[in-house]
DNA sequence: GCTTGTGCTAGAGCCAGGTCTAGCTCCTAG
DNA sequence: CTAGGAGCTAGACCTGGCTCTAGCACAAGC
């Protein structure tokens, strides 16, 4: 095992990043491949690769970015953009704030659908103990405004 | 255009669907392959779709569903249940409560994934104005908590 | 010297969820 | 009669994001 040497940087080969990252070596390539790196991973005479703290820490962001919902290219572009260096913060700052809309877009949409699961809930609930729920063959809460019959 | 005609059941093309639900036709055809219908929808002489309110209505809840991320499979099951009709209800909540607990778990994601996206606005925006910013090399908020180096 | 473990590459395959096409059928209007 | 518009079917195709396979290379231990 490979562990912190002396205090330069840790490495890593390519399946202990995928066991402290979660990701599977396959996707551990399949994201290099796609520029998702800030370096080029380094690569052992016999060409295996070597991973730092850095990658590891990065590819930590990464996961997060992706669990909320960056499509790989843009998550790409702003991997350039960091890698570019000092200079270019105004255009990550604009692709983070519309990821940060996008996100906030989406969980207001979820706590919207939220309320149509827990009304069902609440129906499926109320009918079976009891069950004086007029909610027959009606699908929606009486609460969703609009589209409303005459 | 056919709108409400006594009051018996209004009746729509697919076209007139698809303007309602935002759904395309090609959508349409697929959900109804797919069985995501209460009821089998009705041919006119010709075969063309004949889709009635309720029809629009049910369209409307798979739609928020599936914007929760609910699966096809599980959605199919749902209607399988509720056409099946009345005696299945616990089953039906079951469904209901897990697609509850998915869905709250992936709002508590976003969210937490949200600080770290709101962290790099914040950098990006001091950096912009002023810039007293320590955040040069580092890529993670100090409260992400773990994996905490020597 | 052989097996086992870990890794490599290129490229094929897979899954979800639609989307699109080709070729055909109707109906209605001009 | 003819053209346009809406619809039909079966089935091919697409995108995103991995995932897996085949065939090969090392390095270490028995």
């Amino acid at each position: 095992m490979v562990e912190e040497s002396v205090e330069e940087e840790a490495q890593f080969g390519i399946g202990q990043v995928a066991e402290r990252t979660g990701l599977s070596v396959h996707a551990l390539r399949f994201y290099e491949r796609e520029g998702l790196f800030l370096n080029p991973v380094r690569r052992l005479s016999g060409g295996r690769r070597v991973y730092t703290g850095h990658d590891v820490d990065w590819l930590n962001v990464c996961i997060i970015l992706r669990a909320s919902g960056m499509p790989l290219p843009v998550l790409r572009r702003y991997t350039e953009l960091v890698r570019a260096g000092v200079g270019n913060e105004p255009e990550r700052l604009a692709l983070m704030r519309e990821h940060e809309a996008r996100v906030t877009a989406q969980i207001a949409a979820l706590t919207e659908s939220l309320d149509l699961i827990r009304f069902k809930v609440a129906v499926y609930e109320d009918l079976r103990d009891g069950g004086e729920s007029a909610a027959r063959e009606c699908h929606t809460p009486p609460t969703t405004r609009g589209t409303a019959a005459p």
